[in-house]
DNA sequence: CTGTTAGCGCTTTCAA
DNA sequence: TTGAAAGCGCTAACAG
């Protein structure tokens, strides 16, 4: 339905110019005589011109946008490092097309496939799991990639994220040093995230004297949460510490324990991981690790548009996490 | 840096066969005969060819894009809402470019030039609240748009959404029929939302004898639930019952309830509105509204589609909320 | 059922 | 400093 719009011979014939001056002055390609240069502005204005995408990507091969693949975005931290991606690709001139892949590589896959034939120059993925078709595809074209929220620079495409193993051992001897040696740890699907599988894998790789570390695999979401605290209340070890590999976990815990009538930290240490906005907000505010996620989908974009404009390699990048205690583990 | 990859032309050649024809197997127009298809498949996978959006789109002035703007990712509701315009688009073969707006009329004006500019065939818009000029600039263009989160048929421009109005007033009675009297909203900043200023409308004109209702605006987030309900109990009004015009502030109340001694609901009751996942969790169990924020997502995105492809009207749609009475608010 | 060909709107040499 | 004209890769008449 859309409206017969201005074209470019129409601008041309509207200054009184020819439609290689309008190209030159719409681009800032070479010199224009100033006042030509306001002709052709007036007219533009004039018409609501706005150049046709397709005709100057047909002609350049340059389409500006840069496509994202993520698991879901309802969950907070790939929101918030989804947002810093379109903001930072926006600054650039550049837009962001999304694309949801429920954790699923097949849906990714397909995913990847409508985007490259939308245009998309560029591809940001989430995590280093991807299929072989996936990443064969984006290396036969030669399209630029990132994988974000990981960091392994063995990997053949570049990596900006997180050590997500080291950092979940870093928790579990944290914990350890403040006493606990019975340790729960309470995270999301595998099958649906490496990230997951490489925090409990570090969370395992601990090996310490005396030290009991178990796993609770839940829904990644606060009803998950409550369920893995129910369960391990139950189980035969007395947990005096509970690892969540996500904050979102935590607050789960958090009720759960309110229900059955433990108090947080006196009964149980409980310690989070991504440090949302609101864990500092929790009574008592939820000791945690901060995941920089929105430094992560800047430096991403950053990079990518970088690689795009100037041809300059992605270096793999690797972002530490950071420690917040706050109240919620307390020494035994 | 991306390859030189193959065009149609190399298809044609490799196959012995007309890029007509090619293009014909390509967009499954018209009638080909089968064997000539399977070569032209063939060729296809070797040369690894996908069609050149621009090239299609300059030829057919359709790009299969859908654009949405909306304030921000970072809540819940919105996440849901966008998620399901995307897989709906997707569905139907359509891509989703996506602008943050972070509230503001001016950015969201600039990113509708930018997104204009790359093409988009329609747009989903948020609230009901725009700059006159990005108003004018679609209609000018003529290019299809909806207006969601919002319902006003009175509206030029087409709405799917809630009446915020009426749910919030709702929602004060709803209260009142419990035998509160004595009431708090709780609300997010005016300045941001026209949704925030319609809930706030609709609670302040409910007028019933002997009600008492008073506002209390507030960062949208935990945090500023929390301050909220810090400063209603520090005022000279003892009230009973609290309606936070969002789960997320909700969450903060109940933390501050838990940091001030306060048992909700026996000292307090607390409303919430959303209905967002973790909701069903809290202790106890909080009520609230829910919106259909995803069929909300899901309609929009498929009326924009048929509005495109069979040149339907987007006519407005009102989707009602609902009222799920749980453990958080109790009759006194 | 298949091939030829004229654009789609813009950028970019090459000339003037 | 400006203009003319040749594509960019694809679709869609129009012929055959």
């Amino acid at each position: 339905m859309a409206k017969r719009v201005g074209r470019i011979r129409d601008v041309a014939r509207e200054s009184g110019l020819s439609i290689a001056t309008v190209s030159r002055v719409m681009n800032g390609t070479k010199f224009v005589a100033p006042e030509t240069r306001e002709r052709v502005l007036a007219a533009c204005q004039k018409l609501d011109y706005l150049p046709n995408p397709a005709a100057r990507a047909l002609s350049t091969s340059i389409t500006k946008t840069v496509a994202a693949v993520i698991p879901t975005i309802e969950h907070n931290i790939y929101a918030k490092y989804i947002t810093a991606v379109e903001q930072t690709l926006s600054l650039h001139k550049y837009s962001l097309v999304l694309a949801i892949s429920n954790a699923d590589e097949n849906e990714e896959l397909t995913a990847v496939r409508k985007l490259l034939g939308m245009g998309a120059e560029a591809f940001i993925l989430t995590g280093a799991a991807h299929s072989d078709e996936l990443v064969d595809l984006l290396n036969r074209r030669g399209v630029a990639h990132v994988f974000a929220s990981v960091w392994d620079p063995e990997l053949p495409s570049p990596t900006i994220g997180y050590d997500n193993f080291a950092i979940a051992a870093e928790a579990v001897r944290f914990l350890t040093g403040k006493g606990h040696h019975r340790i729960a740890v309470v995270h999301g699907a595998m099958s649906e995230s490496d990230r997951t599988r490489q925090r409990r894998a570090g969370a395992d790789s601990v090996d310490l004297p005396g030290l009991a570390v178990e796993f609770f695999e839940t829904p990644l979401n606060v009803a998950g949460g409550k369920a893995a605290l129910r369960r391990l209340i139950e189980s035969e070890t007395r947990f005096t510490a509970i690892l969540c590999l996500s904050d979102v976990l935590a607050l789960g815990c958090y009720f759960a324990a309110a229900e059955a009538g433990l108090t947080i930290p006196d009964d149980l240490s409980v310690m989070g991981f991504d440090n949302l906005d609101w864990s500092s907000e929790l009574y008592p505010a939820l000791t945690t690790i901060n995941l920089p996620a929105r430094r992560m989908g800047r430096l991403a974009a950053t990079h990518v548009v970088a690689h795009l404009e100037t041809g300059a390699a992605i270096e793999p990048l690797l972002l530490e996490g950071q420690f917040i205690e706050r109240d919620s583990v307390r020494e035994i």
